[in-house]
DNA sequence: TCCGTCGCTCTATCAGTGATAGGGAGAATC
DNA sequence: GATTCTCCCTATCACTGATAGAGCGACGGA
């Protein structure tokens, strides 16, 4: 099969879901492409344009359908799906969002934002707070996703870490973690808690 | 002068004031304390307990002073003015924000984490509604600033790009962000706007 | 039909990276 | 005085992104 840019991103976009980022080197893509790293700089002119071109596929395979949202449908409403379905997208892929915050110039990315000004213009929204919003809901969705898929703290980290200690000089957040997840609570939830704080804000601040 | 942790990580932080996060390598670290690289490992564990080390001593700069609301300040007015204070950390360092959002386990992060929930808490926040709230708002600083710091795209990305075409397919973008930067505007205030959605989101579900 | 160009892949190689093994000098301890 | 412990060294490993430059086959013009 003829190599492309296409399969080289698709590749890549698997050796990602295999290995994480850190393990996408040009070498192991290249081998899994029955071919050797120079080729790779044929098709591409660097590593970093690689990266952007696999942040744009993963949300390419969340966004490929994007839409304004019906007219019976509220724009906080909207606004705040289509943040669910960012996070989505990034949480779809291990280390997806330091992917997106590696990434130079999405065209995905900015297709989203333009969407999503867009409509908050179309529902009144004055431009500048339009962009306000939409720049708050995306890099508090990145900045959040980030945290999520920030991998456990390795066994050397960790060494010299006195739980106890830490319970005593960090009470609130123990027990607020310990309480946050009880039977039935996930990680989905808080992101959700998380962005209502944000949606809501949006809204009431959408007129000034 | 003998080689100890804090000695490392004071000139860790210079070379990260030099030449960034990617220019932070352990032999060019080694050869500013006049010493080989192996050295360090003797130190240190390995180069992501290093990181960590640069991040609490990046937020220790702005936080050695860590304290909660004078009794007559509003808590969203004193939690906006520490997400102010956090961007401002991170900004005082190239790459600050990638710095932070690879750090395992910060101490100085967790310290303000605690503090901030603790005060809300005290504040009669419930403390569900304070963990969320102050989840909201650090991530949300640490995206921003994650992307105000993102390099400039170099040239082999820019290759290709067409701004009139760019301009045609995202005109609410262009126009938001032409009209966003007029004289005497800058990005703090970008960043306070936004800070304001969150916050004014937050005060408004904090009973809930 | 020959020939040159062009598209694509190759080999060889570079400088640099985090990390480990193991040696050795000197200070501290017994 | 012998031994242990601290701290730094040299040598080396496997691996990274990237470039130079050769080669090979297909395709277009003569």
């Amino acid at each position: 099969m003829a190599l492309d840019r296409q399969r080289i991103v698709d590749e890549a976009v698997a050796l990602l879901d295999a290995e994480g980022l850190d393990g996408v080197t040009t070498r192991k893509l290249a081998a899994r492409l029955g071919v050797q790293s120079p080729t790779l700089y044929w098709h591409m002119p660097n590593k970093a344009a690689l990266v952007t071109a696999i942040a744009d596929a993963i949300l390419d395979q969340e966004f490929g359908h994007l839409a304004p949202p019906a007219a019976d449908q509220a724009w906080p409403e909207w606004l705040s799906g289509l943040a669910g379905r960012l996070r989505r997208a990034l949480l779809a892929h291990p280390d997806g969002a330091r992917v997106i915050s590696a990434a130079q110039l999405s065209r995905t990315m900015a297709a989203i934002s333009e969407l999503a000004m867009s409509t908050l213009v179309t529902r009144g929204v004055p431009l500048r707070r339009a962009r306000v919003i939409v720049l708050t809901v995306e890099r508090f969705t990145v900045g959040h996703v980030l945290e999520e898929q920030a991998p456990r703290p390795d066994a050397k980290a960790l060494e010299g870490f006195d739980l106890p200690a830490f319970t005593e000089k960090h009470p609130t957040m123990v027990t607020a973690i310990t309480e946050y997840f009880q039977p039935g609570r996930t990680v989905d939830d808080l992101f959700q808690e998380c962005l209502e704080v944000v949606v809501e804000g949006a809204a009431a601040r959408a007129q000034q």
